[in-house]
DNA sequence: TTAAGTGCAAAGGTTTTGCGAAACT
DNA sequence: AGTTTCGCAAAACCTTTGCACTTAA
């Protein structure tokens, strides 16, 4: 249940790294929500618990498990970041186009694309990102 | 060859849109390049010619153009654009994470998956971006 | 002639950074 | 006790906007 969480903090301490009540409340909401929060909405569910939270210790916290492999950002066409801390390794995206939702499906691997992207342009492909845009239902029946 | 210019500019007049010296350079850059140049590559490579031409005027004349939908922006990691005005439907890219270079590659269709996002989630999808990520054959030689 | 476009500079919005104060180990 | 981390505020960055001047049609 709750495996991941207890590695990820073992594997913090083990690099010196400092479990502070703030830090464990981000990356707790960040591994286990499926709504791909944004640093915003990271920021106002915890800021009843932690008023004196910051932005700045947001981003922090992310930035730190995205460079444990433990995160991944979602740079949106706004300017915008969402998160997916629950399931860091690269798989496809429907995005709303209007609400802005993100959410995960069950895809088909990919790996056939990636063997003809590496192998029609010569890169060494080490991840991707799909993601597919349109009306989600709440906004196309409303 | 320049057919595609010329529909474009058409296209422009009859919805009382003026062809600029400036406007018409940009265009046709955009248009013609398979270097999926940002901003600023526009800039600089039309300062030449143009020396009081402003990087607004880039910007400007790249959100005419996607409008028209004769381009797709391509928004990167770092925050930058990439502009793609040589086949403005989705398509696949590769992306070099050391030397920013976008590569387009040919792909099999990507029909089955976007039915497969659709089924699964009730959206309706309407474009999808697929990028690749990896090291370039320059960069990883070198 | 006149409405649209250019280019400069300022504004806007998100993310990053610097640093003194606080707190985890 | 000694570092790390927090949180505030300022900086940084790209993009958009406002406006007076210019210019295409």
């Amino acid at each position: 249940m709750d495996t991941r969480l207890n590695l990820i903090i073992d594997s913090l301490r083990q690099r010196d790294f400092r479990v502070t009540p703030q830090r464990y409340a981000v990356l707790k909401l960040l591994c286990t929500s499926k709504a791909h929060p944004g640093p915003g909405e990271v920021y106002e569910q915890l800021r009843q618990q932690f008023p004196t939270l910051s932005l700045a210790t947001v981003y922090k916290t992310a930035a730190l498990l995205r460079d444990m492999g433990e995160l991944t950002e979602l740079p949106m066409k706004d300017g915008t970041t969402r998160y997916d801390g629950r399931n860091p390794a690269p798989h496809p995206h429907v995005i709303c186009n209007r609400c802005l939702k993100v959410m995960d499906f069950d895809a088909p691997p990919l790996d056939f694309l990636q063997q003809e992207a590496a192998s029609a342009t010569g890169f060494h492909i080490a991840g991707f990102r799909l993601d597919f845009f349109g009306l989600c239902p709440d906004c196309h029946n409303n």
